[in-house]
DNA sequence: GATGAATGAGTATTCATTCAT
DNA sequence: TATGAATGAATACTCATTCAT
């Protein structure tokens, strides 16, 4: 079979296995949840994964990849600071109105609990935390270096408050659900960090 | 038996089942473990609550009440709405340091979670995370009716900041440990949200 | 404490024990069913007797006494053949009406089966069996000495039919409960009997 | 697999299971039991059946469905009312040689008390009832209307008292055995309810 | 004697994983 | 490669019995 093929089986499978994760949580779904959403057998899905230990790995690691190359991807394009601080605030004004994003959520959070516990995953989500903190962090220093933002800013702490934002009002929203104002959430944040930002 | 020996007895229970429950999560954790780590054996706990399920909504009921009839308490004594606001910000930026928060945030988070799929405990959570919610927002709105705070602020959504920087920094915290810098990440939203609630 | 009083309270326990054991069938029925039917504690209760099945054994011992010493004791007082093999339809045409006797003939008959597992009692209820068997057998054999029924009648075979149609009939009364016609089975049953003890 | 080869298997668990409940009734006998007697895996046996209620259900559908059925195909080969009674009565009485049908009796008659408490279950064991019942009844109404019994015959109670004593005896012999004159009793039941048939 | 809390072996059921076809 | 039947260790929960008070 040629590769294509299998990487194709793969996605189907992962996207699947995601599915059902975001229906029931990861340990609650079950191998035959995965098999009946797919599709595909039982035999064929540890052909492609050993375990489902596995098959949720693989997939948080696709999915955080994917999702933090996009972000690059779109700050690459853009030129000032602003810009970039601007449509950081965006991408996460916009998301959550789909109910993809709160299905999301709950897996990366449980995702990211179940590494809690894990020695090698944990080094691994902590470098992808980091990969985040450094996205904002770097615009702001960027932003500051270039005179954009205040020097007053501290970088570092700001992201973290972001992106504590960003989780904290996910998880609150995945609960809320519409009772969240997320849109207003994310405003009323940037407005006090550009505060801050623009402190003389 | 006395009702004060049940009611150490159901403590007990419930303090082992927090540990266990921290150690590996609620799903993963058995009975069996719980037993082991209690000295109890499983009728006797079975005497005490009836499933599994019934241990982890009580524990986290007894939690929560506890935690905000505390935090109550202590801003109930407290005069101005300035000195309020400190005190909640004191309060996360203090709690961080044992080790205790970190399996607390695991075990609450978990919980948060597995309400999100159970109607009967949805209900339950949002009005409990309303009352966190209020507890913010009335200090602002005190504030700002007694004229310590501005009256740009936007109370409600300066409350979800909050509340998203410490349920999300909590959930970092909870992955980096001593890497995360949970006392400066206070700090500085302290200063933005008084950027805010100063501002003319 | 007096003999009189422990006489008692063992019937007690052995009245809702029947009564549990009615409801939900022996094995279904639990100790702690019997507890909160009597009233009385789980200590207390092993006070009297030395286990589930002893209560068990010691209750349809009873029970079975008192029937077959009921019943020999009415026969005693009756003088012909007639008026006893009469009285003998009687007690089981009246019987059915009431819903304990759809009870009763659930305990025993589970208990019968019990019994068929179990070497010791198995021998006790061989005869007791033969108790039932002869008081029939036994009034059709004095009819038949004494003029009144026919040389012809085999008595054993027609206890046997009679001892199979009332237990056969109070199974099927069991289930079917109002619908099932169980006087005038006994009064077709009579009939036909009698008309081979009236054979010539 | 085949069709075939999971209607063999499925036979092969409800046998095994037969034979367990057999030996020591449905309650006590357990999945472990017929695991090992099935030489059948667990997680095998809950591929066919979802519980050990349904393995009990569907077991005595089956039997009840393929004893009925023999029954009915059998008298439908036969011409006059006179065989056809003549075939029920050699049916029952032959079949007591066999150690299986002491078994046979055994599960069936525990079956029949467990229904007793189970809504669903008693309404078709009613009609199961009815159409045994109706069997006999039918052969009875035949002869009377073509002449080949007398017009007294009351065939409802009748066929009531022949299937009354074939539970009631078979449960008798379930205890005594080999001690119990099954064939006898057969015997003189035919007599007696042919005096009656033939009264004039 | 009475109480009812404690014990722990026993039970039905689930489910990740394996493997013959 | 794909299939899905088979495996059996693991799990929540029950309940007869014991025993300290």
């Amino acid at each position: 079979m040629s590769d294509d093929y299998k990487k194709n089986k793969k996605a189907l499978i992962l996207k699947s296995a995601f599915e059902c994760f975001a229906e029931k949580g990861f340990q609650v779904a079950t191998m035959e949840d995965i098999v009946k959403h797919s599709n595909i057998s039982k035999g064929a899905i540890y052909n492609y994964f050993s375990s489902k230990d596995e098959i949720y790995i693989e997939l948080m690691n696709e999915r955080t990849s994917e999702s933090i190359n996009k972000l690059r991807d779109e700050l690459g394009r853009l030129k000032t600071s602003n810009e970039k601080l601007e449509h950081l605030f965006n991408v996460y004004s916009d998301v959550n109105k789909t109910s993809d994003y709160v299905n999301a959520t709950r897996v990366h959070i449980e995702f990211w609990l179940y590494s809690t516990r894990k020695d090698d995953l944990r080094t691994i989500m902590i470098s992808r935390f980091n990969m985040y903190k450094d996205l904002f962090k770097t615009i702001i220093d960027e932003g500051i270096k270039n005179g954009e933002f205040s020097k007053k800013a501290n970088s570092e702490e700001l992201s973290l408050i972001f992106w504590g934002v960003i989780d904290g009002s996910s998880l609150h929203h995945a609960m809320l659900l519409e009772l969240f104002p997320f849109q207003n959430v994310i405003t009323e944040l940037k407005q006090i960090i550009y505060l801050k930002l623009k402190e003389k």
